[in-house]
RNA sequence: UACCCGGUGGUGUAAUCGGUAACACAGGAGGUUUUGGUCCUCCUAUUCCAGGUUCGAGUCCUGGCCGGGUAGCCA
């Protein structure tokens, strides 16, 4: 046991608290976390690193991890996202058990420890407005100064905290604040406001309040009667954490410790739930669940896998310090683990009309073709060849430059599990653009090897033309031209008008008129794509959702990169 | 010119509480290959600066510099 611990590799810095903790009996053993997400959006991948966390640690240190919704403001939460933000967790992979809540369903208890606070002296009932109150509270610079109102009597704070409770008082007329210093060089301690009056009726309390805790006070109290041992959240609550303890301390209850870590950004989007909502919005792109959106929501309809996005924040790992992740390692995990699982098939997308002029008009044969090779299990399908065929344009150059290995004027070529074919002859039409190729098949290649060992170059994907199916397919890239949008004075001047191609009547193998939602296909030479929701009974919709590491386009930009540059110099 | 937090290859993280700066991604070179995929081999590249303590500093101390957060009745 004590080298298995020993064996593991590195730990974050909140594991290593969390083994001190252990080491100490400080939580008598236990590992209890929790993922608090307020109900006013869709989730993205940073809060999935979050969920992760949190998920993960739970179930390393055989603890248990809360579903929390964090709804303590009821003009901007909907019973809409709580159904889409449990979805997404599910989908992770994650399980809550019995244990989701609502931090409305605290309301009652938090209003008695709030009139406990009152009773011990620690909280007032203010009159001033929000402006006076801002102003009061003085600057980063300079002292706040005390509210006329601070010192209340205790009796006096009860009543009118009761009145405020039953509606005696318009929204905005009366708060109720934390006793704390006026003077601290941490604003949040400037006697914070701990209820305000909003008479907005709440998706799930309805009518019943007219007063909302704000969430420091919320949040910790929550945290508490859950039992959590480590309530870790981002940043930007460092400054808080100090509130957050002192409510604790000052009510004498159970006191997770709050643990902060930096959020993780990505390169060539955005993150805010705002921004993300401006996209939305704007109509940039089609909703939440848009595949070029960041969100949990988009990424799956995009084509990514959970197992992909769960290895992806294992190896982003978790800091204190602000960063950007490369949007390459996402693709790298994705393809990582659809590799081994995504059914291979073939389909051109923007097809070149090839007809093999000594194969019989009338013929076709049946070809086998290995569903995955990174799979034995995954068996054989068979697939049409016939006389006439689509390949893929770019796998056809009239004028190949060296390292070209594709079809060519006078080349040799296999068609995959197919046969080698030969380029004898280039039909275009008056304009001059290529409209088929006419080719010869070497008909002891069936199978696609040659009896007399000669090698061919290149390998090409294929699909007979009278057995295609044929469909739409589209094609992402970045939302965003700029690895960072946000230090754009405007981020939408970044957005990338190619982000979406469009691309009509696609053919693929007949197999694909079966393909299900939810499941993940590699197109060979291609990249890894997924049926959309949009598909309909007569028209298939296929997302790409990345494409294979393509070193021949690497290649081919390389040798544009040294045009331009030579080009320049003259 | 307040308080809090950070600064390790291009990127994200490590470095057994002072002991050879490592892993992954990205990038590059080669090999295998019926996917220019996968896989395999190799390579490039790192401690913000200046002092100090020490046999020895990414790690400890001091002082700078740079970056981020904070003045909601948002979370």
């Amino acid at each position: 046991m004590e080298k298995k611990r020993e064996a593991q590799k590195s730990k974050d810095f909140i594991r290593q608290i969390i083994d001190r903790d252990l080491d100490t009996g400080k939580y008598g053993g236990r590992v209890h976390t929790r993922f608090p997400p307020e109900p006013n959006g869709y989730l993205h991948i940073g809060h999935a690193t979050t969920i992760c966390l949190n998920f993960s640690i739970a179930q390393e240190y055989g603890g248990l991890c809360n579903l929390r919704f964090d709804d303590t403001n009821p003009t901007k939460e909907s019973e809409e996202y709580v159904r889409a933000i449990q979805e997404d967790v599910r989908w992770l992979g994650f399980d809550w058990g019995d244990r989701m809540y609502f931090a409305s369903d605290y309301f009652e208890k938090l209003y008695e420890y709030a009139m406990e606070l009152i009773k011990r002296g620690k909280a007032y009932v203010c009159d001033l407005s929000a402006e006076e109150i801002r102003q009061y509270r003085g600057t980063l610079t300079e002292p706040g100064r005390e509210s006329p109102y601070r010192n209340r009597s205790v009796e006096e704070n009860l009543r009118l905290f009761q009145e405020m409770r039953q509606g005696k008082y318009r929204d905005g007329e009366k708060v109720l604040r934390a006793k704390i210093d006026m003077a601290s060089p941490n604003l949040n301690m400037r006697d914070p406001v701990i209820y305000r009056i909003m008479h907005v009726p709440h998706y799930r309390t309805g009518e019943k309040w007219c007063i909302y805790p704000m969430y420091d006070y919320t949040h910790c109290m929550s945290d508490s009667f859950e039992g959590i041992t480590h309530s870790l959240c981002t940043l930007e609550f460092e400054n808080h954490r100090p509130l957050y303890d002192w409510f604790l301390d000052e009510l004498e209850l159970y006191h997770p410790q709050q643990i902060e870590f930096a959020r993780k950004n990505l390169s060539y989007t955005v993150m805010s739930k705002r921004k993300l909502g401006i996209l939305v919005e704007k109509k940039i792109v089609r909703g939440w669940d848009d595949p070029r959106m960041p969100t949990i929501a988009g990424l799956r309809r995009r084509g990514y896998t959970p197992e992909s996005i769960r290895m992806f924040s294992e190896k982003v790992g978790v800091s204190k310090r602000e960063n950007t992740v490369e949007y390459a390692l996402l693709e790298h995990c994705l393809r990582e683990d659809l590799n081994k699982r995504a059914k291979r098939v073939m389909g051109v997308l923007r097809p070149l009309r090839v007809v093999i002029t000594n194969y019989p008009e009338d013929k076709e044969e049946w070809l086998e073709a290995i569903n995955n090779p990174e799979d034995p299990s995954s068996g054989v399908r068979e697939i049409p060849f016939s006389r006439e065929l689509y390949i893929e344009q770019s796998d056809f150059m009239e004028d190949p430059p060296k390292k070209f290995f594709r079809l060519a004027p006078g080349r040799e070529v296999r068609l995959r599990y197919g046969y080698y074919i030969t380029c004898q002859e280039v039909v275009k039409d008056e304009a001059g653009n290529i409209q088929e190729v006419r080719c010869t098949y070497d008909p002891q290649t069936r199978g696609g090897d040659s009896p007399d060992g000669r090698k061919v170059k290149g390998t090409l994907h294929w699909v007979s033309a009278r057995h295609a199916v044929f469909a739409e397919v589209r094609l992402y890239e970045h939302l965003f031209i700029k690895e960072n949008p946000e230090e754009e004075e405007d981020f939408l001047s970044a957005v990338n008008p190619d982000s979406l191609v469009v691309l009509k009547s696609c053919p693929l193998e007949p197999s694909l008129s079966e393909a299900k939602l939810g499941e993940y296909y590699q197109f060979e030479r291609l990249g890894y794509f997924v049926l959309d929701p949009d598909s309909t009974e007569n028209g298939l919709v296929f997302n790409r959702t990345a494409t294979l590491r393509d070193t021949w386009a690497k290649l081919q930009k390389q040798a544009k990169g040294r045009n331009t540059k030579k080009s320049s110099k003259l």
